[in-house]
DNA sequence: TATTGGATCGCC
DNA sequence: GCGATCCAATAG
């Protein structure tokens, strides 16, 4: 099968099921003319302006716009002063959604995100949001972006995940959310050595 | 203008 | 288990 880059109008469906259907896709990152690419193989839904786990639960604020502007756009932003987490928008304008990235199983370009990384164990190079963004070199220049452009996108390879293959868990890291705390809105594929948390 | 705390990571 | 490190969000 050709290589399909993932169309706008995918990301404008419902959260939960872009979450699910983005496993097993791979995200391609280019940048100086070299290729990295990864499969993802875990993401977390953030969904409308209720998600108390959401940065869009208290409104818009300058940081989190862009989940307001509509479907198929990076949402980059800075966790704990030192790591980047990068989402794709979803569903429609004005409703704020986002899936997060959790982690990637590295395929092309293994050895620059060796060196983005500063190690060489290759489970450590992409299992964790922040890690991938290190591995990639994304960073804030991103959010914003259209994930169906040219420096950062998503792609279709043909890789089929079944729905047995995937699990559903807590989210990581949102014990302040209250009711939304234990949404099962954390997928990954099953058995995969590079999920972030097992 | 000041304070608080986080969708994480890596080392102890 | 805990410190790093910075900036967004909120309070005053």
């Amino acid at each position: 099968m050709k290589y399909k880059k993932i169309t706008q109008n995918f990301y404008g469906g419902d959260t939960l099921k872009v979450a699910k259907a983005l496993l097993g896709k791979y995200l391609v990152r280019k940048y100086h003319s070299k290729k990295l690419a990864g499969r993802i193989v875990e993401t977390e839904a953030y969904v409308g302006p209720n998600d108390l786990a959401s940065h869009a639960s208290r409104g818009k604020t300058p940081r989190n716009l862009i989940m307001f502007n509509g479907a198929g756009y990076w949402y980059v932003y800075l966790v704990y002063g030192l790591n980047y987490c990068l989402n794709v928008v979803t569903e429609q304008k004005d409703y704020p959604a986002a899936v997060l990235i959790r982690a990637l199983e590295p395929i092309t370009g293994i050895e620059i995100m060796i060196k983005l990384r500063g190690i060489n164990d290759i489970n450590q190079l992409t299992n964790g949001p922040g890690k991938l963004c290190q591995a990639l070199r994304i960073n804030k220049k991103l959010n914003g972006t259209k994930a169906f452009g040219n420096e950062l996108y998503i792609e279709d390879r043909g890789y089929r995940v079944s729905g047995r293959g995937i699990k559903s868990a807590n989210r990581v890291g949102v014990d302040y959310a209250g009711k939304y705390k234990d949404k099962k809105w954390r997928f990954y594929l099953k058995d995969c050595q590079f999920v972030s948390l097992r």
